[in-house]
DNA sequence: TAGTGAGAGGTTTTT
DNA sequence: CCTCTCACTA
């Protein structure tokens, strides 16, 4: 018999195209050519995450594995066009087509193939928070739960329990007891509740954020050929950031590996920071658990940041109750300790950012290398004036979305009742609009327009002839139809929308003009897109970031300075990084003051801040801080415990003072004006203080 | 039954 | 400051 010898088809080292040898350390040189079974990857903030799944992307498609059959679950978009992005640059366009997202936009793309097997339809619509809290607050009034004596909790905190019990497994019970324990009574109605939305969303066919995760994992548990077709498609999983994953999450992951166990997870435990949304970073600590064979690898080295920055970081999770943690190293030079300042108040922080930013400038750090990271949306308010009066481009990210804003809703819902004439949230809103129609009357419509199955005829039945709304009933059952007859492309669409919706505007809105630009915004948005529902999808599951006309407008990205919450910085990094509001109750988050564990999360948050610099940090603690609701009254805040814990260890920072200077020929410029002008508002406060106490 | 104005209460982070 | 509710008016 003739012996015919197959070649060995794996490459040899020395004909990949890349050297991952010399282009990695040894700890993640390990990671990336680990290939097959479970890989667990603890690394620290800035030791080169990205870097080592980017290159593991490469090493699997050189390896000859198919890019379509990689599944690679990041936290954000952002994220994961990144690192394919990154993938492709340093092998070929081939790492474009390896698969995946956000956790909720796979299963997005997996329940518009499948979601009939779970009792949806595949033309589901995702509705965003705000939706599901107007669904939950018509259960409530149906219940007439609203009117009893007691008060009953609102809307949105209602959601928060139900959505959280979800996300964590625990029993509305547990949730109640631990977080909300004068609602205790309430159980009973609050499950069901609970149950009445579920139901809710299916008959109207919504999914909410939390349906598109256990819907996903309903799928795979329940249909076993499924899990295997997808188990056997995805042969090679990758997730990002798990130590931000919930439960169910971590389920869903699992079963699509269940049938290879090619699975690798990369985390920091020291970087968990989503707990209020279910996030369990002894996710990480468990998966060995779930898969026995795990291997680990952890990697210490940080590229990013100098030393100084590194010292102060490390003590910061120091501090941390529950010290998992390992100490990073690095070799990057650096001399310049961060640096800690106590300005006035809010808007001499604004000042000092503002000119340090442009200094920064002219020293040729771009714009989009300096990063603004605070707390929560509305800490950078003043920062966002002060920006704007000196013309400097900013983005922000975290905080209200321009999605969020009513008069685009008003406009959205317009396209989703064509596209799921089943989804009652978006008519209501839109019957609404025209006048004369209130919840009663809506009401009523959706129920003809559904229930009782006449489709859209029913907003110019003859019933409702001679009603004084009947006329604008008419035109909006005209643009409907002209919508639903027309093709799928959004953008197609708009200018009828607006010829329907700017007599509305116009009446609803004093500010209408700047919300003009926003449907501008939105119509230059939808030309990305060529067909509604992956328009509609990606308005509730990643909108666009900025927020209104706020920002000073520039084509280019590349040109904006970049504010954002820490949430929403996660994974980025910037040469020059400022912390702001560095207050006790603000970070910390006075909400979180009272429970240790939330604490512990904050100051997690707080390392994620300081981990983002790599060559300068400031850290900023506004001495006078106004309160939140009035700019009149006035009260001192204590700096940032964080801040406070770490100075007695001493020379970790270096400390700035803020004076005024006036010009050496004695005028005084714009800006030194600007400054006295700040202190006289000072002074007079003080002597009004002064006097108020003396009385 | 829709529209309006006063008063109260809450307030983070994200998909 | 903003959103929501409630009671009143047309």
């Amino acid at each position: 018999m003739k012996k015919f010898v197959l070649k060995n088809t794996k490459r040899k080292k020395e004909n990949y195209s890349i050297d991952y040898h010399s282009e990695l350390n040894e700890q993640q040189y390990n990671a990336v050519t680990s290939i097959d079974g479970p890989q667990l990857i603890i690394a620290g903030a800035g030791t080169g995450k990205t870097r080592t799944l980017v290159y593991r992307v490469a090493y699997l498609v050189e390896n000859g594995i198919k890019p379509e059959s990689i599944l690679l679950l990041t936290f954000t978009r952002k994220a994961a066009q990144e690192m394919m992005k990154r993938a492709s640059n340093i092998l070929d366009e081939r790492c474009n087509r390896v698969a995946g997202g956000t956790f909720h936009s796979f299963s997005n793309f997996i329940l518009r193939k499948y979601a009939e097997l779970i009792d949806y339809s595949n033309n589901f619509t995702v509705i965003d928070r705000a939706d599901s809290e107007s669904l939950i607050g018509y259960i409530i009034s149906n219940l007439g739960l609203n009117k009893k004596e007691r008060r009953f909790p609102r809307k949105r905190t209602v959601l928060n329990i139900v959505s959280k019990s979800i996300n964590t497994t625990y029993s509305v019970r547990e949730i109640l007891e631990k977080e909300y324990p004068q609602f205790i009574e309430e159980e009973k109605e609050i499950i069901n509740i609970g149950k009445q939305y579920t139901h809710g969303k299916k008959t109207r066919n919504l999914m909410d954020y939390d349906d598109l995760l256990t819907n996903m994992v309903k799928l795979l548990t329940e249909n076993e050929k499924i899990r295997q077709k997808l188990s056997n498609t995805y042969n090679y999983v990758m997730i990002d950031e798990y130590q931000d994953t919930n439960h169910i999450q971590a389920l869903y992951a699992s079963l699509i590996a269940s049938e290879h166990e090619n699975i690798m997870v990369v985390g920091d435990d020291a970087q968990s920071i989503y707990s209020f949304r279910g996030a369990n970073f002894r996710n990480i600590m468990d998966f060995p658990i779930i898969f026995p064979k795990t291997e680990l690898h952890t990697i210490e080295q940080n590229y990013r940041s100098t030393q100084p920055i590194l010292d102060l970081t490390n003590q910061v999770i120091e501090n941390a109750e529950e010290k998992y943690s390992k100490e990073l190293f690095t070799d990057i030079e650096g001399i310049d300790k961060p640096i800690f300042i106590v300005p006035k108040d809010k808007f001499e922080q604004a000042r000092f950012i503002c000119q340090k930013v442009l200094e920064l400038r002219n020293d040729g750090v771009e714009l989009r290398n300096i990063g603004v990271l605070f707390r929560a949306g509305f800490h950078s308010n003043e920062l966002e004036i002060e920006l704007n009066e000196q013309n400097i481009p900013f983005v922000k990210f975290g905080g209200i979305k321009f999605i969020e804003a009513a008069h685009i809703k008003d406009v959205i819902a317009i396209l989703r009742v064509t596209y799921n004439q089943a989804d009652a949230i978006a008519w209501i809103r839109l019957l609404q609009l025209i006048k004369g129609v209130g919840a009663k009357t809506a009401d009523y419509l959706v129920n003809e327009i559904l229930v009782n199955d006449q489709g859209i005829k029913a907003l110019i039945s003859d019933t409702l002839k001679g009603k004084k709304y009947y006329s604008d009933l008419q035109s909006l059952y005209n643009l409907l139809d002209q919508i639903l007859e027309t093709d799928d492309e959004p953008i197609t669409m708009f200018p009828k929308i607006f010829e329907f919706y700017s007599p509305i505007i116009k009446q609803k809105y004093d500010d209408y003009k700047k919300r003009e630009l926003d449907l501008q915004s939105l119509l230059e948005i939808s030309d990305r897109y060529s067909s509604t529902e992956k328009f509609l999808t990606d308005m509730s599951l990643e909108p666009p970031e900025t927020s209104q006309v706020k920002a000073v407008a520039t084509d280019k990205d590349d040109e904006n300075l970049i504010l954002s919450t820490v949430h929403s910085a996660k994974g980025l990094e910037w040469h020059t990084v400022f912390v702001i509001q560095l207050l006790d109750g603000f970070f910390p988050s006075s909400y979180s003051l009272e429970s240790p564990e939330s604490i512990e999360e904050e100051r997690r948050l707080f390392y994620v801040a300081c981990t983002r610099a790599k060559k300068n940090l400031f850290l900023l603690s506004p001495n006078l801080s106004f309160s939140r609701f009035s700019s009149e009254t006035i009260s001192y805040s204590e700096p940032s415990r964080f801040l406070t814990e770490i100075e007695p260890f001493g020379e970790l920072t270096e400390r700035w003072e803020l004076t005024f200077d006036k010009s050496e020929n004695g005028q005084i410029d714009e800006e030194t004006q600007l400054l006295e002008d700040g202190k006289s508002k000072d002074t007079f406060n003080r002597i009004i203080n002064y006097f108020k106490l003396s009385e």
